[in-house]
RNA sequence: GGAGAAAUGGCAGAGUGGUCGAAUGCGGCAGUCUUGAAAACUGUUGAGGGUCACACCUCCGGGGGUUCGAAUCCCUCUUUCUCCGCCA
């Protein structure tokens, strides 16, 4: 959520810069701001009135103490058309700053300077490319297919326990599975992310905290009976963990890194371009989170991008990074870095993690602050980031690298499997 | 799931209708003393709105109510603790 300082004194500019977005945020914004100046007015009307009320009530107080109990209930007359003034005055405020939030949640952050604009995805800007590409044996084959062959991964036997988009991995499938887990959890806290494990469901208000809330409440699982939803991704249990907390300037940088299942409803996707492990209802996610000092968070953001990619150069994955332009950018980013792994069976690149800055819009709906050298209360930003999402990257390694042996290893992953093929 | 108790500032903890945004202690910050530090002493120290700055307003787990006036009384929800039941 944009802070209203920033709309009230910066309006053109981030009119100006929500355009990457392919957004006109003209009358959204005079909306909020028109709403800004009826809220403050009610405000002040209703303090004034709670004002007198408040010294009246001190006078009556008074005046029953030293025994002028006629003079008291004069005045306490007075109290009940002020009494009546203030809860409509409270009434009225309620309903504009209810109203001011809701126009508020539905303001994107305002992208970063060096976002292109951009509608899809077809308009991202490709700022990095490694690895090479593997030549491709005769009869090479999509990941689903080698899933079938070596008897790893069982989609239909997902469908029959759950549904489409819940695999079930099998033998050195699912030891795979963990292998890449435990790999890049112990990647991630070598390089000083803390290890945390985190609730798997959430309330709404951790939903709001982050920005699923409300703008995607059709992509998430929500268990009604206890009004609770299934995580889409750990960057809400973990980000959420500090919502209405002050930390203190030391604490800076909170770098936390958890592995969690994601669920996603992904409603309405279809396709040769969902098969197999391309887009899943339940998958496993290694996340890394950080809370920064606003002047350290763009260095931050860098940092993350250049851990990224020395996960896949271990990894010996071909891929290539994309900064996302203006439309295809998430609602509540700033930037956003999409690493993609090349499938060359497949031959797409296939998005494998999104390292993205969230500024102080988290942060404000959070109401993460910290302790300035000035005593002062400041926003904090939030970053985080894949590191990484399991699912494409296993396509990758099986695709990548079968041969006609089998399909190879990686060789950092070996010692975590305790097998060097399939 | 049943019975009882509780929820106050960073922490501990007082406060049972006006003098309470809240005693006291610890912690934090600043100062005195000291070569420096510690100790001791003095001062200061919650959040949000509002204002050029004040004033002023709101907040004592959440929501609602009683009252001229609520941290304090009533209702309700949530959470925690103790006991019982169930259980990986």
């Amino acid at each position: 959520m944009l802070q209203l300082q920033r709309v009230r004194d910066n309006k053109d500019a981030i009119i100006e810069a929500l355009k990457k977005r392919n957004i006109d945020a003209d009358a959204m914004l005079n909306g909020v701001l028109h709403l800004d100046e009826k809220r403050r007015a009610l405000q002040t009307e209703l303090d004034n009135t709670l004002a007198e009320s408040n010294s009246l009530s001190k006078e009556i107080g008074n005046l029953f103490k030293s025994g002028k109990g006629a003079e008291a209930n004069e005045l306490k007359a007075k109290t009940t058309t002020l009494k009546e003034t203030s809860k409509k005055l409270g009434e009225d405020l309620n309903n504009i700053a209810e109203e001011l939030q809701n126009l508020l949640y539905q303001i994107p952050n305002v992208p970063h300077e060096s976002v292109p604009a951009g509608s899809t995805d077809e308009d991202n800007e490709e700022i990095f490319r490694e690895g090479e590409i593997p030549e491709l044996i005769e009869g090479a084959l999509p990941h689903w297919e080698l899933a079938k062959k070596h008897d790893i991964i069982d989609f239909e036997l997902g469908v029959k326990v759950t549904g489409a988009g819940f695999p079930v991995y099998k033998g050195k499938g699912a030891r795979l599975q963990r292998a890449l887990i435990s790999y890049f959890l112990d990647k991630n806290t070598e390089a000083g992310y803390t290890e945390i494990q985190v609730p798997h469901l959430v309330n709404e208000a951790s939903g709001y905290g982050t920005g699923q809330l409300p703008d995607k409440e059709g992509q998430m699982y929500h268990i009604q009976a206890d009004d609770l939803y299934l995580i889409p991704t750990a960057e809400v249990p973990v980000t959420n963990i500090f919502r209405d907390d002050i930390v203190k300037k030391e604490e800076l940088p909170i770098t936390y890194t958890g592995y969690t299942p994601c669920f996603r409803r992904e409603a309405g996707s279809y396709g040769a371009h969902v098969r197999g492990l391309n887009r899943l209802h339940q998958f496993d996610k290694v996340e890394i989170v950080r809370v920064e000092q606003p002047e350290n968070s763009y260095t931050a953001l860098d940092g993350m991008v250049e851990h990224v990619k020395n996960i896949l150069r271990e990894l010996e994955l071909p891929y290539r990074i994309l900064r996302l332009c203006g439309g295809d950018l998430g609602f509540t980013s700033a930037l956003t870095y999409d690493f993609e792994v090349f499938s060359t069976a497949q031959d797409r690149w296939l998005e494998i993690s999104s390292v993205s800055n969230f500024e102080t819009y988290q942060a404000n709906r959070l109401k993460l602050r910290f302790k300035d050298e000035k005593g002062k209360n400041q926003l904090a930003h939030t970053l985080n980031g894949s590191s990484l999402a399991l699912p494409r990257v296993l396509a990758g390694i099986l695709e990548n690298y079968q041969t006609k042996d089998g399909i190879q290893i990686p060789e950092v992953l070996v010692p975590y499997c305790g097998f060097d093929s399939i």
